[in-house]
DNA sequence: ATTTACATGTAACATGTTACATGATTAC
DNA sequence: GTAATCATGTAACATGTTACATGTAAAT
């Protein structure tokens, strides 16, 4: 369910459209909770059943139409018993560290190749975070921005401070699984020998 | 279908009932791939299907009955095969620090609630995985001392050393969740000052 | 006798993945 | 005119969650 306030938390900033929704996505909070398109359009229009957002249709061009959507009141009091509510944490399920634990059973070269990709993905993971760390400190988000405009003063630098410790919990997980996978690389390599 | 490697990674070390296996799979590889026993049962049934294992039905007392499952060379040729192919990596989709950066949405009170069950949950998964550490370490894990008599010396080091790899990995992780937790907790009492 | 451990699932539901599908508008 | 980007999905499938369901055997 967390899609749900994840898109509710982008659409509080102000009103979007679908596509512009989706778009802000991928460049803020899908950096956290990755969705496909094909999922954010269909959840948007279960969120308005449920009376969290309203749609007003738009004209574009002659035809073609667009949906604004804009949070309701009960959409901020869901989005505020979300964020009071325990979260649900999920059971663990780690197929990298599950294959780490049984790489004997493979050729070192296999156990470079996946230790290998493992540093790559989290290095495009951690590209990303630092990126939007970097925005952050900067003020370069325009959603953030757009943000702290409608926010009183004191709410600001909490805004500020909570979102770099999110990302910063992010950059150094990745970090972490970086030089995991490095020692894992190293122990292979003494292990071959 | 990681559970299908993670039963096989288990079942290589010995023919198992579905029973056994279960209690074995939540004392070893379900601190890293959870499952419930509603998934394991029909997994096995699935894998017998798929030629993986075979299970054979023996007697027990007087009505009862249970299934011994071994790993055929189907199944050893699949988990090679499994260990060799690239892992694929799910996106991103992270709760905690989806909430983390929305922090500034709600009470400190909540935000506090939020930080000290995130550090609760992690001790609980750094218990169990420093606890598995130790018993690799003190080769005191009964799975662990099965497999390795069955295995040449060379291969034993290997086995150690990787699964030792794969737990102090989780260690860590789980450490750095708890120290974020922490200096969250410190966040918010400076913002809520 | 009663509890604990053995033994094995089914069913309904929620969530997420992948591939496919379609058309309009704007900028060059 | 053609490419990019705006705009919005459906359908089939895989995986995982939760709650429920049932009975046997061994130990005290």
């Amino acid at each position: 369910m967390s899609l749900r306030y994840a898109l509710l938390a982008i659409l509080r900033v102000g009103p979007l459209s679908g596509y512009d929704l989706q778009k802000q996505f991928h460049q803020s909070v899908g950096h956290v909770w990755h969705a496909p398109d094909s999922q954010i359009y269909p959840e948007l229009r279960k969120m308005e059943q449920a009376g969290l957002i309203e749609g007003e249709e738009q004209a574009r061009g002659e035809r073609g139409t667009r949906r604004i959507y804009h949070v309701t009141d009960a959409g901020e009091q869901a989005f505020a018993e979300w964020m009071a509510a325990p979260l649900d944490y999920q059971r663990v399920r780690d197929p990298a560290h599950l294959r780490a634990a049984y790489l004997e059973a493979t050729t070192p070269e296999a156990a470079r190749a996946f230790l290998e990709r493992h540093i790559e993905v989290w290095r495009g993971e951690l590209a990303q975070w630092e990126g939007e760390l970097t925005h952050i400190e900067h003020l370069s988000n325009p959603m953030l921005v757009r943000r702290l405009e409608v926010l009183p003063d004191d709410d600001r630098e909490r805004t500020i401070e909570f979102k770099r410790f999110a990302y910063e919990g992010l950059v150094e997980r990745a970090r972490i699984e970086i030089a995991w996978a490095e020692r894992g690389l190293a122990l292979v390599d003494r292990l071959d020998a």
